[in-house]
DNA sequence: AATGAATGAGAGTTCATTCAT
DNA sequence: TATGAATGAACTCTCATTCAT
């Protein structure tokens, strides 16, 4: 079936209370993250993945109000290594500052290729919930603070846009490498860190 | 159902012969486009497709082995758009082949947004296919001719790894703009092109 | 699970065209006449109805959108019934008039016990279809003009309010007799008629 | 799920002995009444009732064996409601008695219409408890009341017929009232009156 | 006595695909 | 060659009910 796609797919639907409920939710996000990565959004089934995390899919539909919840879930903490490892690049001093990001973000994708293609190329994204909004926001703010700390002395405006698509082209070079095997090179990886390095004017 | 993914999605089942035929194919081909780009990947539908063609289900059967090869038509189409930019950048003198570069991709994504979404993040890519390998040598071709024509005197090997990233780097800055609505600013496009140029050594 | 409550329950999804799918769509509304009556409407199930139907489940939601869209169908059928008795008692003259009007929603209501059963006092109804709106104009206009034509000289505006008293008044006499037992009883059919004649003023 | 309809529906698990669990039990019903008629009985879920009574889902289940009893209660109370309507209107002098009780079932039937609706219309009846037995029989022995007293000098026998025909026409009449918006109509009301009275023969 | 997490059978519905006409 | 009726596996999701705590 074509997946109707709901649009209140990022809240769960109760919090879990006790420590019993907190384990089990827990134990569903792994399991969910198990199945995107082995079968890809197209095979991925709630019945899985109930299964998988050793509850039943009663317990499933308890927490999460539906199947695209999940994958919201997912993506909620790959945001969360994406930030980590923002500020992480944020926190270097300037010279190291593009390395640590570029390695950073290889890693993240290279962890896991078959999710993170799941993740992005395959499930359909909600339409901006909250947390979407605020990984934006601060995903942004973290490039917006990397250009100027490279950039000194530009316009403000300038290095706004310039945020964008740096933010745009690392992705997507990052996203390339992953997909067609140069997850491990470090030539590659080089290269992109002096695609980087010299826009940034260093 | 969940889009069991078959193997052989882009060959056509049988090439057309007669005029009517090949009309039919068309008329199937372009409702495909709007059905995707209407609907995305989780609402398209093969028997919209046949509608909005105005064919029956079963010809659309007769042309088309399975599902996932009228989206291949499309993405075939789009490769088209992808490759003609290119050899028109590439046929453009040094100082002005980055601008057209940039600007052709712009607007072939930004034709049609809605549609270059569900293809590139929605719809799932069947495992290599020949036209695909084929596109994909082709396009490294253009980007590697592009790369070298900027950095004379760079080792091949160097120049091969950069075609690969400078094409990851584009896709990205470009659908990044797609997605977030700076599709139509010329300011965007012009931070691009100081993004490649800049990596060109111009 | 409890039947959420579809608003375009009356459609059918497409007509049929065929000969072929008239039979089958007549074959569902058979099947599903059976099977309400057989398991009321808690136990209706539409793959038990497209089983015996001998179609498949698939075939049924060809033609018919939701589970309620059946039911709907045999409230029509019902319904022509109704208008059908009506009619027959308006034609006859005024001395037996009731008397065939009686006798009629008698065996109507008694001809399928528990299909009626679960026809009205089960089964979900819809917000005012288009043909339920048809069926109470025709209805009401059936009653007025019986009651017009035992209490000439009356004005017309009571006359209106007495067809809703009336026919409020002999469905529940009728719906009565019917769930207890009383429906082949040629005396209750009798106690009726002197209501209905007591009232009309004969 | 097809709620399967169990016997022993009418029966309360244990009767409640402190007074603090017959708050919890008032509270139940309450809250069953608020939720039947707000959602009707196709949407109404255990547990909402017990949320909105404020208890937790096991204590509802201390206490009512299933879906079905938290209904039955409601009805018992209904039924309640009915003949107290009834007695009053035998207690009155044969004059104004038939208006008593229509006036006192239009009040009924209108104080909350669509948990009415629900309740005769929707909920499915469980097969004669003990209750409804005993309810019906009080029902009639007052219509039968009712009827003698205006009918003096008829045979007995007829005048349970007529209890029977005047109760099933009444209801019908009210129903219809409460269902087409006539609820507050006090020439509607008059018009029921008058067929009480012709048909009783006043 | 009360809680609320867990269960899971089972329902409705979709849609890619086939094949008789 | 074209049609469109027919198929049915497979999937999501609900909610009455139980039972460990």
């Amino acid at each position: 079936m074509s997946t109707r796609i709901p649009r209140d797919a990022s809240a769960m639907r109760k919090a879990p209370r006790q420590e019993r409920s907190r384990a089990t939710v827990e134990a569903i996000v792994e399991a969910a993250t198990h199945v995107l990565g082995r079968r890809g959004w197209a095979s991925f089934t709630t019945n899985e993945v109930a299964d998988e995390a050793g509850a039943s899919i009663g317990s499933l539909y308890q927490y999460f109000p539906n199947k695209l919840s999940l994958v919201e879930a997912i993506r909620r903490r790959h945001y969360d290594g994406v930030i980590a490892v923002l500020e992480r690049a944020c926190a270097e001093p300037v010279e190291s500052s593009v390395d640590t990001l570029i390695e950073g973000m290889m890693q993240l994708h290279n962890a896991n290729p078959s999710l993170h293609k799941a993740l992005l190329e395959e499930t359909p994204r909600v339409s901006l919930s909250a947390a979407d909004v605020e990984f934006e926001k601060e995903y942004l703010r973290c490039y917006r603070s990397l250009v100027s700390k490279h950039r000194k002395g530009r316009k403000a405006v300038d290095n706004r846009e310039a945020a964008h698509v740096l933010a745009g082209a690392i992705e997507g070079a990052v996203h390339y490498a992953a997909t067609h095997g140069f997850a491990e090179s470090p030539a590659f990886k080089q290269e992109i860190v002096s695609l980087v390095r010299s826009y940034l004017g260093n």
